[in-house]
DNA sequence: TTGTATGCGTTATCAC
DNA sequence: GTGATAACGCATACAA
């Protein structure tokens, strides 16, 4: 005949089991236990004890409009670049004394809408999102109602919201310099289907642009789907087309699993032609002779996104402009991109 | 001078515009939408629609004792088998109606207790637990409380909960008889160490037990850490001590991750000696020749880790025994495990 | 220093 | 069918 739920007590109980008012006790759980005679603070913290008392937020976050949760929209959580930022964000809020509701919208529009509506729902006090694609109007909404939003990763440009991320520009830029140093002369930039997303654009026009501008160099680019042999068969095509040295510009960590897979199909060995990523994943040393690789500061962009979001609800309404934090990868270089001595190559201590 | 934090409209503020009561509008949004007229119905969706209106889960959550919320706690939010169970229950939370509150303990039993605590504060429904290790007193009161538990891929002795896993017995079975039958004689099980980690004592003990049954196979078990040059030590050591055709069986992908490491570093290629990993990992088919491995279903754990607990919630207190689920692995058979011809092989079609 | 009274947004209980 | 009204658990003026 007990509650089929669990019973928490109340403050209430607390309150009486400690022979004091729900006030004193609301002050103890609320960080003004120095305003209490310790014989009071001492009954309550007893009784509180005893009864199990764990104050409860949802109610807390009621009336103060508090709900000490921040919400965070993940585009597809079983990527591994979107693991580590998550972890970085749950290790700030955790510290700064949040909680965070993590929804994961597959790259799917219509699930970010459902998981947008429903942070609301639960009155997050802020957004990290990591967006699907184009602005949903739940979004824009969202901003709009001036919850505070910060975008991670990809951003919206018709969103005003702060953005923290890579800097794109200079990451294919280092990638380019590297591969250019190291002696290819043909690069291929390799994307995912670039379409909305951000990060793929500025990487792939940040390629465009400097290939245009650097005679010495020549190069394609390509964003076919992941799934089936299309990276196979164009990674073929243009090996015969380009001539060597020629070396490929993986734009994320996807399309560095994919290249490497297809490369490896095709019998070609990593370093003869180049092979770059960006996105350090765990087993890029594994794969001989190891794959160089653009690391993102996943974990400080993580942290970033939380601060900024953190600052955005301390200032109140003051409407400062969106603010946009962009940090360094960390070039490690692997074999993949170190040519073999050829005859012509003497040079070369 | 407008409030400085986000305004949402409430449910008094959608009855006034549609000139309704707020029993009525609560009746709409609660599923009672059949109850109303047409007419009423009409103009209470207007209003809402105009207001933007969503209702307050917190507000509902206070009032009802339901707060749709379930909890997951994560030994390891970085790892991928972690993520992929994750992944499941994100999606059966979703299709279910819940939403999903996430938090990573990092192996940390203090950690483990803060976290917990906080989603008893949110009033979560029950509760996902990946354990840290040990049971955590506040895990025994959650438990106690009558707060539904279900204990996902470890489990603990002193915890009466639902668990949701793999069948660690099978799969070492799987995993003997392969390498067995692939002509491997000499096995080396290889662990992160096994400390309190049920899934890590139970493959370790089963794999004891095997080898005890099978005099025609002999091996060793280490659970060194994983940092540093242990591994590498202990596999020189061990294929040393050993003689061929020798294997290593890896008891989760951060071994597997390690060895291929050791092994790479030994100049040992795989298959000569043979390698074999629980948990398949994305890179397992890039390391030439391909690794095999045991591949969780862990999607369908998480589902099933969800649908256990809503199945708890819904009996009420009809106090069931604890219910084990157990799911069997599969083998992904590559190169690591195939022997090199050798003269005494030719038996080998 | 401590307590009283009120309201947060919603649902549940009861009337109409 | 529809609508008042009282909880839900807590924080916060305000009063003592």
């Amino acid at each position: 005949m007990s509650a089929p739920t669990s019973r928490h007590p109340t403050i209430l109980e607390v309150a009486r089991e400690a022979g004091a008012s729900k006030t004193s006790v609301s002050r103890y759980f609320g960080g003004e236990r120095e305003r209490l005679s310790p014989a009071l603070r001492q009954r309550i913290g007893e009784a509180a004890r005893k009864l199990g008392y764990r104050p409860n937020q949802i109610a807390r976050g009621l009336k103060g409009g508090r709900s000490r949760l921040l919400g965070m929209l993940v585009a597809d959580i079983r990527n591994s670049y979107s693991v580590a930022v998550m972890h970085g964000v749950e290790q700030a809020c955790r510290e700064q004394g949040y909680s965070l509701l993590v929804a994961n919208t597959g790259n799917d529009p219509a699930q970010e809408r459902t998981h947008l509506s429903l942070l609301a729902s639960y009155r997050v006090e802020g957004l990290m999102i990591n967006a699907a694609g184009q602005p949903t109007r739940e979004l824009q909404a969202m901003a709009a109602q001036g919850l505070p939003l910060v975008l991670v990763d990809r951003w919206l440009e018709e969103l005003e919201a702060d953005r923290v991320g890579l800097d794109n520009a200079l990451a294919v830029d280092m990638a380019i310099d590297h591969l250019s140093a190291q002696g290819y002369r043909h690069l291929l930039f390799l994307s995912e289907p670039v379409g909305l997303a951000s990060p793929r654009q500025q990487r792939w026009q940040r390629f465009e642009q400097r290939l245009s501008e650097e005679p010495a160099l020549d190069g394609e680019r390509h964003d076919p789907a992941l799934d089936g042999s299309a990276v196979g068969a164009l990674l073929k095509a243009f090996l015969a087309r380009a001539g060597r040295p020629a070396a490929v510009l993986c734009a994320n960590g996807n399309v560095t699993l994919a290249a490497t897979r297809a490369l490896q199909a095709l019998g070609l060995s990593l370093g003869e032609v180049g092979l770059l990523g960006i996105d350090e994943l765990d087993w890029c040393s594994l794969v001989p002779p190891g794959i160089t690789t653009l690391a993102q500061p996943t974990e400080t962009i993580g942290r970033a996104a939380v601060q900024q979001l953190l600052a955005r609800l301390d200032d109140g309404g003051a409407a400062l402009p969106p603010r946009h934090t962009l940090f360094s990868p960390t070039l490690i270089a692997r074999g993949s991109t170190r040519l073999p001595a050829t005859d012509n190559d003497k040079e070369t201590p």
